[in-house]
DNA sequence: TAGATTGTTAATCGATTAACAATC
DNA sequence: TAGATTGTTAATCGATTAACAATC
């Protein structure tokens, strides 16, 4: 148990990484699996996966592999993300509803609990399990239902007003599936989604 | 002018980072950007900035910084990534829909040529610029239309059948937006979309 | 010229991996 | 017991960064 102050951006990546394919492993049945099968799936190093593990208590066992629902668990202890957290979601277009509608956010513990549209006709309309609201409602939502992360799925002009908004109504986390470059204060992670750069990364190692 | 055999994982990804960012410093009309912008754009510390882009070439200028055309016209050469390529894509739901319609893909020369859906309903209608096709057509498509990625917006359940249909289409790259994990040959290449993975990383930083 | 920013060196740090004893 | 797989060491490799001369 040797909880160091805080990981390594390598680390937490890996470990995330993990806990995506141990989730659906463990979706599918599967009760135990090797640093070899976890490495097939991740493509990480099978050393460098039983190297990252071991650096906080012994949660394999030799012969057989790790329990999947222990390191789950195990892995969300150690990422602090155990519990429930509340997303906004801005944009009820297509991508929009597609992200309210989807098991990928649920399965990891992060709950759409409010959507935002700009458009009137929009607003009072029912998405997933929430109703879409008016952006004014922002900050009082953000307070009331303690949202710690806001999802832009809304075109690019759009991006920079909402991302103003939610920093002024205190949240730190942007997940930003437009293209625009956002400008927020240092203490904002924005993670801007970007298939097409991954794209180009998969199509280089294709191409040579 | 020093091309080695093949750029190492980091590098490779790193350009396709700045190029992100530089098709949309471009798009915002910025004519010349310096590796402390690109720094602050990218969260690539600026030394490492340069330090990727000197081995290919002189392409800044000193006391101004790199020009944004030519410097992406360079990258793209370096990633050989510079012509069009075109895309499948299968699932015509929000998903899909919202991919079809987003600049995202089209901003880095994708196209997406193809759409299919196992829905007999679906089959025929318009989606973007395409028509929704039966999954059956999918080998003469990638014939015909030269398709080299694949991407499925599909619930996780019909995704690996679809990878299966891919795989024995010829197709080397796919990206999977469903929480499935794919089974498919070495050759090929799986990369998937895990928007949650990526807010538990932030999220971490946050809390700790 | 003065100020800014590149290109590059040299040193450091952390990630990665092979190998293997421990042990289930 | 025999086979498999972990936990861990020790060595290597590549990524990262500070610093600064070159030069626009």
């Amino acid at each position: 148990m040797t909880q160091p102050e805080r990981l390594s951006l390598g680390v937490a990546a890996r470990l995330a990484r993990y806990l995506q394919v141990l989730t659906q492993a463990k979706k599918e049945g599967k009760e135990t699996i090797s640093s070899q099968e976890l490495s097939e799936w991740t493509h990480v190093n099978s050393t460098q996966i039983r190297r990252d593990l071991s650096g906080f208590g012994k949660f394999g066992k030799r012969g057989v592999g790790y329990n999947v629902d222990s390191l789950v668990s195990q892995i969300r202890k150690i990422l602090r993300t155990a519990g429930q957290h509340n997303i906004a979601l801005f944009g009820a277009g297509h991508l929009g509803r597609a992200i309210a509608s989807s098991h990928i956010f649920a399965d990891h513990g992060f709950r759409v609990v409010a959507i935002f549209d700009n458009d009137p006709a929009k607003v009072g309309t029912p998405v997933g399990n929430a109703i879409v609201r008016s952006v004014e409602e922002l900050r009082a939502a953000v307070d009331e239902d303690d949202i710690v992360v806001g999802v832009l799925a809304v075109p690019g002009a759009a991006a920079q007003p909402l991302a103003d908004a939610l920093v002024a109504a205190g949240v730190k986390i942007i997940f930003n599936y437009s293209e625009a470059l956002l400008q927020v204060p240092p203490e904002v992670t924005v993670h801007t989604s970007s298939p097409a750069v991954d794209l180009l990364y998969a199509l280089y190692f294709y191409l040579t």
